[in-house]
DNA sequence: CAAGAGATCATCT
DNA sequence: GATGATCTCTTGA
């Protein structure tokens, strides 16, 4: 895989073209003397102050202050007291906006994200399903990558968490949809703003 | 397979 | 005091 980082400018541009073009790159986690990889493949956007299913759509508050820094950084929150969400953080200073990452696929440290999922649960490469329901939706997927609150505001420029990759995936392999979970957001419920890599199992439904 | 309920708590009003 | 950018388990067809 082609593992050069992306550049923090990557990270300014509209938002809804970022959702798009960070399907197919890899999100990379170093931890301790192994590293967890996956490949993004269902994203959400967030854009904007107006937008009613963002967070952003009250105003700055402690929680969602990252979402106003400028793009490249990581924004990460706990929803349902329990899980947490992922979510790249773009365009300039004081600009509310966001790409939820919805789901990856496993690529690198697979086993090593079994047990953050399982537990104790014996690693068994065999078991599709368990395999597939390791990052196919935004709470398994920080579960997976042992991402936490601590991880709010990191950088993407720096070496604990980034994005990497090459090749662009092309107009034709990404589908866009209703953003999940938002029916509370009025007129923007049903904007377009989901995207995924069709035909991929990781994806969190279709 | 689909639908429904419960878990669980930081954050915001 | 209410709620949510979710997930898992149970029930029932």
């Amino acid at each position: 895989m082609n593992s050069s980082k992306l550049s923090l400018d990557f990270y300014l541009q509209p938002t809804l073209k970022v959702a798009q073009q960070i399907l197919g790159k890899y999100i990379i986690h170093n931890v301790g003397r192994y590293r967890l990889v996956g490949k993004i493949v269902e994203t959400e956007a967030y854009i904007g102050p107006y937008d009613l299913a963002s967070h952003a759509s009250r105003g700055k508050t402690q929680r969602n202050a990252v979402m106003f820094e400028k793009g490249g950084k990581i924004y990460v929150y706990l929803i349902y007291g329990m899980y947490y969400c992922l979510n790249i953080v773009t365009e300039a200073k004081d600009y509310p906006a966001a790409a939820l990452v919805r789901a990856v696929e496993p690529i690198e440290g697979i086993e090593p994200m079994w047990h953050n999922r399982y537990g104790d649960l014996k690693y068994d490469p065999e078991n599709k399903k368990k395999i597939i329901s390791l990052t196919n939706g935004p709470g398994k997927l920080c579960r997976a990558f042992g991402i936490n609150q601590s991880f709010n505001g990191l950088d993407l420029g720096g070496e604990r968490i980034y994005l990497a990759g090459g090749a662009r995936v092309r107009a034709a392999e990404i589908a866009a949809s209703k953003r999940i979970g938002v029916d509370y957001a009025k007129e923007y419920r049903n904007k377009p703003w989901r995207f995924h890599l069709k035909n991929n199992l990781f994806v969190s439904k279709i």
